[in-house]
DNA sequence: GATGAATGAGTTTTCATTCAT
DNA sequence: TATGAATGAAAACTCATTCAT
């Protein structure tokens, strides 16, 4: 019961993630979507509140592949500097295999007020604050000038990568978002790298 | 009589600005805008093709502003690391002033496929084509490392301050955006001025 | 749960009927027909595509009424000349039943390249062709001239029939549609009849 | 002056003529015939009481010339046949070589109730009128049966010609409207000729 | 739980007509 | 006479949401 449920769930979640990754949250209609999902229209409102509460359900279950898989990927691994370039991949890496996905989170909803309010967010909190720890790790094991301010530096790791990501998506995917990953690496890493090291 | 239509579009799209600018485009209503600019609603048709020529020619005059004003900023300014601080801290504090505009441009336009085809886009091209030329100015000059690839610093550059502009947005204008402007430069700097300096 | 899907559907359909018939298609609102059917407007959009396909749905029913009518009219008869007198009584008879629907279809419809080219105009082609064919079958039986286009005669008839109906409505309907109906047979028969008969 | 002001009308006619020949009444826009006219859309207001006043004073002009012609071609012919084989031919002559005007009239205002009581409507009456006279001629000259009721001999030669140039005009003109002339005159003349001739 | 017909407010856009200049 | 900017009512159509079955 609980488990078709949940089933059911993801199948409309999955439909509506390829609905309004195609058209836009305002474009998309709930019609499209219960379409897809082979379901009827009012079905959907019992697994969700409202269009909104839909769209901003996505990414949840995204967002869980995505650090389950980060966190994978970071196994092994001790030392910030290695850790900060393993992320900036997996980022990359994440974003150019969920292009769809990509397209709901950095033009519709990373762009939102409301997306900032909802639950999901949190999500995305952890993560932000997961590479702030690993900068200060580093600056604490003395791999990174103590001298920056990590939260800045988290920002501008983050800048670069959401641009990255955006500019590739607005420019219909046309190039390798992975293309001058290192460059990038090599820029930030430079710009934070204790002297002495 | 040319005069008089000039400044009727002014005044519809001052009201477009404003009302966009608040409930964003879709949200935003002809009547509203209408009723802002004080003229009928087929008025704005005789001036505006539709709600999205409106919308996209709200920016034109703008960016305008932003260049004149940049460039007198950069009079008699010869070194690049000095323009390249001064870009920096106009485009912040442009947007600090224009705090309605910014919404408009940063998390409606720039996300959006059909802005980079309309023809205001051209001038946020010559915008970032500047940045670009100053920083291979500095290059030949020698104050910027030469192996860096000039457009990867600018869009880490543009990456930078459009994240701010869009948290800060965000964040509900809640801080100040040029709180750590200095600090950003120095991170920026540090990552692309030449050892010898 | 079909049947109410028709039952609805037809209720739409004679109100449109009536809607159409007094304002004509361009002066009839959705409002105006969605009121007369009550029901919401949107419901409207259910059943039909839109405007226009809600006007050339109106025939079909019709055109089925008239040609089971006429088949039941034309059981038992068995030579071409009293086939033809009974079909022109009949088809001035029937308008004169359904003189709203007469207007719709003679001052709106016959007159519209789309309405060619609608689905609907198949029905309206069948019963030409009928007329054709009792036409031939005449001329190989003898009674009507062989030398004679079988197409010019139908036209003809045709044209006259439409003519007939046409100067009645715009006349507002103010004398009896089949008054002269005999010596309309009569002028066309003259024209057609073996000289042998 | 007053030239001035009749060749002004003349102009806006003959753009009007074109306009609403290509778009029909109501679709066609009072901006399209302005600007086909080079004139402002105000002006047109001065000439024309409204939009409907404009699409009814097309015809007037057209007749004139309809009746003139018709006229230079009966002269010198003084038997009721002739003359009536002479204005089915150029009844549809005239059409074939003004199927602008020909759409109009045919397929827009014949079918209009407000038609039937403008102004210009006079002139078709007039045309009526004349075939009627010259039905009336040819029976008392004996050459058509007296046992035929004059209107509807009439009404007959009209339906079939109006019929005609109304499929001609549906089916985009594409096969020639003055074709089988000769076999629709036999096929009326048949039905009024007087046995004895 | 599931359905899908019904809703109706809300939207953009059009355009004949007017009138100050 | 001529202009063309301004009007504003009206129209068709959409779609997220509900609820009787």
């Amino acid at each position: 019961m609980l488990n078709k449920k949940v089933l059911r769930k993801q199948q409309i979640l999955q439909a509506a993630l390829e609905v309004f990754g195609n058209s836009g949250f305002q474009t998309a209609g709930i019609s499209d979507i219960a379409r897809k999902a082979k379901i009827a229209e009012g079905t959907l409102y019992f697994y969700f509140k409202n269009k909104e509460d839909l769209f901003f359900s996505i990414p949840a279950q995204r967002i869980a592949e995505f650090c389950e898989g980060l966190e994978l990927h970071l196994q092994g691994m001790n030392e910030a500097p290695g850790k900060l370039r393993k992320i900036i991949w997996f980022y990359l890496y994440f974003f150019k295999t969920n292009p769809v996905y990509a397209r709901i989170l950095m033009l519709e909803m990373s762009v939102s007020k409301r997306f900032s309010k909802a639950i999901t967010f949190d999500r995305v909190k952890a993560f932000t604050d997961l590479v702030l720890g690993i900068i200060k790790e580093g600056q604490e094991e003395g791999f990174i000038r103590k001298d920056r301010d990590a939260c800045l530096v988290r920002d501008i790791l983050l800048a670069v990568l959401e641009y990255r990501v955006a500019r590739w998506l607005l420019n219909e995917e046309s190039c390798d978002l992975l293309e001058n990953y290192s460059e990038i690496c090599d820029f930030i890493f430079d710009g934070i790298k204790s002297k002495l090291t």
